[in-house]
DNA sequence: GGAATTCCCGCATAAAAACGCAGAAACCGG
DNA sequence: CCGGTTTCTGCGTTTTTATGCGGGAATTCC
């Protein structure tokens, strides 16, 4: 069989199956491994195909992401994140909700890190699917379109059945009186479950949010056990709720 | 014989049989490899044969190529989800696997359905989140990075709590003898509950794909209701599936 | 953390291509 | 018919290409 011929057959099959395996392919086509790895090579060079450790993949299938439009605040948030990046280490269990400042967190994960990471927001979960190293569970239910994630009673009833070791939120509105209040009663439910389930619970918001109020209540200070904001620990703003027992960073 | 009537001959050859050898070849005019590779040679700078390591092969078979961004046979996908949407009435529960053809069925959706989709496929529940009118269930579950599904016990659980209408699934290798045949143990597992949990089991599969094996089974072609491609109903190659009691369309 | 794959590198080999050359055949204008 | 020219073809040598193999590095899986 011609080498042209080979690769045309490979290619084929890929597309057809959105993947091959090099070990079944040498056996099918009757050369060895390393004929089959060099076409997959070349096939990826040409950009026809993904390679990948083992056989390849069908170059269709792996694009997925969503529309990011501009973020607000980028800067700010992303020194959330490295903030919260620092809280986790290989082999944790991570809970988050939804919300651009995890999608930062999600963006900037380091990509040697290996953990687990959970979510019912979808945005957030294609972010955590590029990473290399990190498990991805992903939280069913029905699909609030407006905030893209998956609220109901089997998404309560699945973070129930969890013991994250630290759950990240996303914040809507914290307050000294109010604690952290949202505006989606679905979601609240959620962050309700998520906060009850968790070891270690991190509201991460932008100082802009801080001292605001929504109308309908999450959890009070007490429930919460870090607040990460783009302040340094010693601003002002932050200090009555060091005083309420919050840690900050 | 004449160099005219050799390049002919080898032109009549190539037409016909996709690819020459210039070894055979050689043989077969007895003339020296030089001769043969020179006229391939000639022919190739015509454009009228493609010359490669050992031989030539026929300009239409190279010319397979595919697109690189856009998706293998959309055509024909297109068509196929046109025949699937057919199936789908207002208010049914819709069970979906994933893949490139339903994601051509989700992109394609009339607008004014009402319905409730159902999928583990983060691809595919992307696409059912553009759509205004339809609620969309996500099967929650680890994600499995290759084929972008959720896919576990638990996801598989949940499938069996539900009792979809319809079901439709994607088809990676259908053939009589072996039913439906897949190559990825996840998946089959979810699609396996799929099947056995909906009223009605709808294949779509692209022609190309029909009488092909992959490593592990699905099920028997006795499981399905349904088969669709983009053929007509009276195409010969359906012809066997109907005979074992599918109903193709 | 250890076993099993898979990958990567260099080498060996065989097949095919390229190259130069020379002889044979065809062509061509007288 | 004949010498000169061009074209074609085959041969020997050198290069390039394709492929398989072995061993060590890297990766994945349990």
């Amino acid at each position: 069989m011609l080498k042209k011929e080979r690769q045309a057959y490979i290619l084929h099959q890929v597309n057809l199956h959105n993947r091959v395996l090099s070990s079944l392919l040498c056996t099918e086509i009757n050369v060895s491994e390393d004929t089959i790895r060099r076409d997959l090579q070349e096939l990826a060079e040409e950009g026809k195909v993904i390679k990948v450790h083992g056989g390849a993949l069908s170059h269709s299938f792996n694009q997925v992401s969503f529309p990011v439009n501009g973020v607000y605040s980028q800067n700010q948030k992303q020194s959330i994140a490295q903030k919260a990046i620092a809280l986790i280490s290989n082999g944790m269990f991570v809970l988050t909700s939804g919300g651009t400042t995890i999608m930062e967190l999600a963006r900037s994960l380091p990509p040697q890190l290996k953990a687990t990471f959970i979510s019912g927001s979808i945005p957030v979960i294609l972010e955590y699917m590029h990473h290399p190293n990190i498990e991805v569970i992903l939280i069913g239910d029905k699909i609030s379109k407006n905030s893209k994630i998956t609220v109901g009673s089997d998404a309560i009833a699945k973070i129930k059945q969890m013991k994250p070791d630290i759950c990240f939120l996303g914040t809507n509105a914290i307050d000294i009186e109010h604690g952290i209040t949202d505006n989606d009663w679905e979601v609240v439910q959620l962050k309700k479950a998520m906060i009850e389930s968790s070891k270690k619970v991190v509201c991460l918001s932008i100082a802009e949010k801080i001292n605001s109020v929504q109308p309908i209540r999450v959890c009070g200070l007490s429930e919460i056990d870090m607040l990460i904001t783009e302040l340094e620990a010693d601003d002002p703003l932050l200090k009555p709720y060091i005083e309420a027992g919050v840690k900050v960073a």
